[in-house]
DNA sequence: TCGGGCCGCAGACCTAGGTCCAAAGGCCTA
DNA sequence: TAGGCCTTTGGACCTAGGTCTGCGGCCCGA
């Protein structure tokens, strides 16, 4: 090996920052070489110290992880990504393998395993958690990701908020008339029985 | 300073327990003596190895923070312990203060802030992050906590699953009736709307 | 210019969810 | 033993939530 691969750190904890710097310090041929805890200083970063791979925290405060991969992808050579989240709900990470995540572990990887991981991604492969490539797998066949038109996501943000119909019809300046159609497609696009099925839906998948 | 006080950290995560050695090594008079991934390691380890202060996560699979704190509770001289969590809804922090934490932070502290803390807690205080004593005080006067009987937490997780009366009802051997009644005493003493604000209430306070 | 999707709205309709009132048996405690 | 809380259930009742069908207007791409 010629050169280390440089790696740089995204995650709104410097706890866990610092963890992932002493696991992967310790590793033959990984150097990291800088840290942000969000999504707009990760792109910024990413662009000034050209990282060869990214480990990047999905949960972020601002502009999170998704954004940030929506962002990294306009440089003109997009370093990989590898996803390191511990949101043990799958379904969240979805959007961030389509927004061209090269990779996903857990963070409760062992070191080792984290440096495979890293090494994998740094030669071009895509590696995924078990759970995740079974989702995408599944997701193919039946109904893949579940696409609300942009006033239907507004509409099941309010209904993951707790409010009623008739709320939201006045929040949205509609008529509740309007908002039952919505969640009725909401529901339907989903594939949940109810409105509470779908808030929890929205939690689980980050829409909250 | 005659002997370092000694810290136990407890995490499911290896990478923040790492994240948080690598803090505490630096630090003068603190020595991290033993780790722990869930509940039930905590109690065993802090019998074996008797610690001035535990850092405890919250959220961790199988037995939980606020379970570890009631076994820790039984020990002839139980050690202080301070919730570390980046658990962001502050709500969930509520029982594990009840259940005797000494002292709350956020996991996004810095290094000297986290070793102020662990020595404040050594020193007998209550060190409490300004949300969670809001809430405290905020809590008292109103409410404070709603105390569901046992049925009614059961109740409210399969609400929380997002089923339907007639399903809990099949589910607990019981008539829909009773889980009318015992739904609509959950939003009493929850002070919400419907069941829909119920499922987000317990998400939120990691019941589920 | 002709679909096709999205949005808003309406009427009719059904059902699940929720409230109020009442009551009975079990269990624990003063 | 009396009182209180929990659990269970019933009946009557009201309303929010959800489905189905259908319509008109809008915008955008073929």
């Amino acid at each position: 090996m010629a050169e280390p691969i440089r790696v740089l750190v995204v995650d709104d904890h410097p706890v866990v920052r610092q963890g992932l710097r002493t696991f992967l310090d310790v590793q033959e041929g990984i150097s990291v070489v800088g840290e942000a805890e969000d999504g707009a200083g990760c792109v910024t970063e990413a662009e000034r110290l050209r990282p060869d791979v990214i480990l990047l925290d999905l949960r972020m405060p601002g502009t999170d992880g998704v954004a940030a991969l929506q962002g990294l992808r306009d440089l003109d050579k997009p370093p990989r990504v590898l996803v390191v989240t511990s949101f043990t709900e799958p379904t969240a990470v979805l959007p961030a393998v389509r927004a061209g995540a090269s990779g996903y572990v857990y963070k409760d990887v062992d070191p080792p395993a984290l440096a495979a991981a890293i090494r994998a991604v740094h030669a071009g492969h895509v590696l995924l958690h078990p759970d995740v490539a079974r989702l995408l797998a599944a997701g193919d066949a039946p109904s893949a990701a579940p696409t609300l038109t942009a006033r239907e996501r507004e509409v099941l943000i309010e209904v993951a908020r707790g409010r009623s119909n008739r709320e939201i019809a006045k929040a949205l300046s509609v008529s509740e008339k309007t908002v039952k159609t919505h969640v009725s497609a909401i529901l339907g696009k989903l594939d949940v029985q109810d409105r509470t099925q779908a808030a929890l839906y929205a939690v689980r998948t980050g829409l909250v």
